[in-house]
DNA sequence: CGGTGATATGAGTAATTCTCAGGTTAGGCC
DNA sequence: GGCCTAACCTGAGAATTACTCATATCACCG
């Protein structure tokens, strides 16, 4: 369930004081970011609230870019925990149910999880490095694209509770459908600190309407 | 057409110099962000590239942010303008035809006007000042939801052309699909740099879905 | 208990943002 | 024109930040 993708630590902790230790760090860069935002973020103060020297900041997290990112990662691995878990659960029949479970989840990480309603996943920075660099084709950079395990995920439970038919082009319409869902939870945050109900429902309507031509006739 | 929003400059340029100085910055901030990102940008490197003192850059931008965000403000502009024309010139009769258009509108800026792929009409920020500060709700944050004055003008387009009822639903309806048309653009451009034209066409697909229900039944 | 590799530390360096005291310019008025 | 005044411009430098690295400390084992 956990190392979703791959890490971006410098090294990894191995022994139970660095593990809580970055833990910490994790948490307080969660906090800061509800307070602050990602923009007055810095490293310095996340070390300083974990209790932790800058320079133990540093050997583990590349730079403050790292640092986020791995909250997203981790961030992506409790939802998807707690995805299959509920799904466990619940007994789907119909495929809707999978979105509104799905969208439910999210908004419940949304208002409980500190930092979750600033990076959720990541997808905060572009960062391309040069203009078409050589023959390197570095356009996905690594778990820069972190929707997409989303949508990897939900894909194998459409297939397996509801019997979707899999392939490329189910692949794309969640991956799709991942993203706008991201984007109007993201507004519906920005507009009410608990979430605007109302623009939650029109996110399970535009993702129920927009999947209803990728999907068996209910 | 111009000055939509309220406009985040400390000083507004009131001489042809002036004019021509804010004008290149705002150039050379959107070529730089193009090569560098909106992380690595700096205000000193833009006021190098554009030719001017960094002491001028601040005479007229608050800070990093501000730069960005009156680019962003531009490109508003910019798009609203060459909305107006188009559908100006072509004789629209079936709503979906404003989707496509505007889409389309939108893809071709994203391909031609240097730094729209980067931040198009704004929304990289979250900067909350404090948790819950006092009673001032300072949600929108001014010029941070330009989305909704895109909303907004494609409402004004709708009704005109097409004789859709206005009213909250509607708004509602286009400020969520603008959303997440943003986003799901935003993607195709990540995955390919002249825009991912399978991702482009689920877009206008994704967003027809999604608005036939708060439309005319055509 | 001494040795060895892994781990921790924080003063310091380089790079950045933004200011402000003082110099320059534009343009009206006699 | 010549002069005056307010608007405008400038860049050295103060304050802050990101990140490093030489040294100190620790964990563990023969």
């Amino acid at each position: 369930m956990s190392n979703v993708s791959a890490g971006t630590l410098r090294r990894r902790p191995a022994q139970r004081r660095s593990l809580e230790r970055v833990e910490r760090m994790l948490d307080e860069c969660a906090r800061l970011l509800d307070e602050v935002g990602y923009e007055a973020l810095t490293t310095k103060e996340v070390a300083r609230r974990a209790g932790v020297p800058i320079g133990t900041f540093y050997q583990f997290f590349p730079d403050k870019q790292g640092l986020v990112r791995e909250l997203a990662l981790r961030n992506l691995d409790a939802f998807l925990a707690r995805l299959t878990a509920r799904f466990g659960s619940a007994g789907i029949t119909v495929w809707t149910e999978v979105i509104d479970l799905a969208v439910d989840e999210f908004v419940a990480m949304k208002r409980t999880t500190p930092g979750f309603a600033i990076v959720d996943f990541g997808e905060i920075f572009q960062t391309p490095g040069g203009p078409a660099i050589e023959g390197t084709n570095r356009l996905l950079d690594a778990a820069l694209e972190n929707n997409v395990i989303v949508a990897d995920r939900l894909q194998a439970l459409l297939v397996d509770l509801v019997g979707a038919p899999p392939g490329p082009g189910l692949h794309r319409a969640l991956v799709v459908a991942v993203e706008a869902a991201d984007s109007v939870l993201k507004l519906a945050f920005r507009t009410r600190p608990g979430g605007d109900p109302d623009l939650i429902a029109e996110c399970k309507d535009l993702v129920r309407r927009y999947l209803t031509g990728h999907m068996p006739a209910r």
